[in-house]
DNA sequence: TGTACATCAGTGAACGCGCGTTCACTGATGTAC
DNA sequence: TGTACATCAGTGAACGCGCGTTCACTGATGTAC
């Protein structure tokens, strides 16, 4: 009413928001039951509350949104791993908490990793690509850091991508036992226990690495 | 023409076929592009070269064909484990030729893990839920596998599992890369050469376990 | 400050299409006698 | 061995439905003067 520059951007706004309203409503129905490819334009248009056609003044075609949504998750979890590589290393349990973090990040964003679980290996070619090229692009970087550390900083690149991987894909199975229990109020406290094992594990083998492996 | 014992069955076993026909045919379009949720009744039939309504002869809806993908995924895949767990024990590249093995069987059988990959977080629930039952129970058996090893006869069955999860989770991954690259005749030799690593470190930290984690 | 014009998000009717499912049918094979 | 009947995989027409996409439109907001 007395807020001139507020009600000036106001249709500038709406158009804004019913973008990002699509994406949210395609990220809606995707946790509560479909995959990407057996999701219509028109059960995401009919879920925001506009008429079909408005997609169009948005996006040209539903690959456009899903490409979009993988920016979006990925955008998200990369602020993550950058505060986390910032922050004060080397206290006792880093593990620990770090697995925690993780995982209270991944419930608190959980339709944006249920969109990647599933898309990973959905019906969507340019979908799942995306989401490949990020993943090696993630894993590259944990390698770089883990380069860093004293005990690593001898080892190969390809035995730093190969424990990356590692890591990656003991992560990746962590997220997935998170998503499949929904309730937001879920106690993860005994999945954080055995993702912080499997992490100690992995860690405890690489003193003795190349003892052996290194002769063939 | 001579061999009345066999176009006595002719009938039947036209029918057996169309039933198989039909889960080849939905394995073969998912492989080709699409996930289980955005595949329809009439692509399968049209594939198998048969009216739609046949499909009704043999199974009541598409999800009655899915869960039966899974279980003809699950079953060849146990076939493999049972014979290498028969297979004799401790020699000395035992890791590497295991992973060999693994490796060129999914390459074998890539229609169904490409199945199981796409389904394991795809859209129908039922599906995804049985996957889940099916990975849990290979995990289980698995850590059992491992408890009969001298190094980890000590272990709690909690930490067993442990270790197999992660280890399911790195062979998960394996699955996954070999997956990227659909040509038959691909080299896998990088592959396994990462996937044998990753296991052997994993390994390499089992004498030094519970030194320090034990206290926690 | 006031007016005339451009922009563009959202509308609503309309289209042709492939979908799942129903139904009554055909005709080959299996079974009983 | 021959005949009469039951079974059942596969057919083909038909249905109503939700889909993606087109089109000409409306009307609020932003911009130029």
């Amino acid at each position: 009413m007395g807020r001139p520059q507020k009600t000036h951007r106001t249709r500038r706004e709406k158009s804004v928001n019913t973008r990002q309203a699509l994406r949210e409503a395609a990220l809606e129905l995707i946790d509560r039951d479909n995959s990407f490819d057996g999701l219509s334009l028109r059960e995401i248009t009919r879920e925001v509350g506009v008429v079909p056609t408005t997609f169009y003044r948005h996006y040209p075609d539903m690959e456009s949104l899903g490409l979009e949504l993988v920016d979006d998750s990925f955008r998200t979890l990369r602020e993550l791993l950058k505060v986390a590589r910032q922050s004060p290393v080397e206290t006792d349990d880093r593990i620990r908490r770090s697995v925690e973090t993780f995982v209270t990040y991944v419930r608190a964003n959980r339709r944006h990793f249920q969109f990647l679980a599933r898309e990973r290996f959905g019906g969507v070619a340019a979908i799942r690509e995306e989401i490949r090229t990020e993943v090696r692009l993630l894993q590259s970087e944990l390698a770089t850091d883990l380069g860093r550390f004293p005990v690593l900083n001898k080892w190969s690149t390809d035995d730093l991508n190969m424990m990356a991987g590692l890591m990656i894909s003991a992560m990746i199975g962590i997220v997935e036992q998170v998503l499949v229990n929904r309730r937001r109020e879920h106690d993860d406290s005994a999945l954080i226990k055995v993702a912080e094992k499997q992490l100690r594990l992995i860690l405890l083998g690489t003193p003795a690495w190349r003892s052996k492996p290194v002769t063939d």
